[in-house]
DNA sequence: ATTGCTGCAAACCTTTTGCAAGAAT
DNA sequence: ATTCTTGCAAAAGGTTTGCAGCAAT
């Protein structure tokens, strides 16, 4: 479950002080990134706002999660070669993505926290902890 | 610095005692990722390899590195959107990409060996550590 | 009235695929 | 002789861009 202390009108209202307008489009967007947990391509996004709107264009939907990635409200991380995945920024996280079958797995910051200290100590390397996508099997697809 | 215990013979036979057959292409191919540490881009190899021979094309490179990536003699790494990266098989490392200037930087295995145990006792996900890519800043491009 | 945003179409980049000719075994 | 490989060209998948009209402020 994202940042729910984030709300629809919030966002709005960074849109517009950063200078940006609020469009049917936009609205839409967010709405679908609210009402799913889950970690949507932009081909996921674009179907769902195009149930409600249908003329919406990928490309709307391309600049939009730019824009509002840029006010740190999503995150988007890429798996392998496939299209890269989406969602509310909140907690801190890395994902795990199985690369049989594209199940994704939520990895609570801890997890990941003495790595990144001992990288940035031996390698003065800062991990960007909201890319981290890590692939491998899952449990099901191990045990083929 | 790949394995070296892996020589230019070693990976013919192994190519033949597959089936599979040794052109000048896979030859050319072989010596590239033998010449150079570096973890290059299918676009970076075919360009040393059609620096030997201008004639092969792209195609052929990405069959040949499938090829032996299917042999174990070599493995890729995906970073972000961009292509990825292929080099010779060696020791198993994991991947530190600067997302600013690319930088890439090998981390030994005993570094995500905890990361990668506790993953798999709370979430029974398996680790694919030779795809271990992980984006953030060098130290140069953080220190701006 | 500004000027940011939109849809559309086309471009882009990396990678994959179909095919007939050529080459390794 | 067999059948794997090749080069070429085209397709494919995801994303970006140019543009003229539309719309939020």
């Amino acid at each position: 479950m994202p940042q729910r202390d984030l709300t629809v009108e919030s966002i709005v209202d960074r849109i517009r002080a950063s200078g940006g307008r609020v469009t049917p489009a936009k609205r839409t967007l967010i709405d679908v990134l609210f009402s799913s947990d889950q970690h949507l391509t932009a081909e996921d996004i674009t179907a769902h706002v195009q149930s409600t709107s249908p003329e919406t264009s990928p490309s709307t939907i391309y600049r939009n999660l730019e824009e509002l990635e840029q006010l740190g409200i999503v995150v988007h991380a890429h798996l392998g070669r496939a299209a890269a995945v989406y969602h509310l920024a909140g907690p801190v996280h890395g994902h795990l993505i199985c690369s049989n079958c594209g199940t994704t797995i939520e990895v609570p910051s801890p997890y990941f926290e003495s790595f990144t200290t001992a990288v940035w100590n031996d390698f003065h390397f800062m991990v960007d902890r909201h890319h981290l996508a890590i692939s491998g099997l899952c449990a099901a697809c191990f045990e083929r």
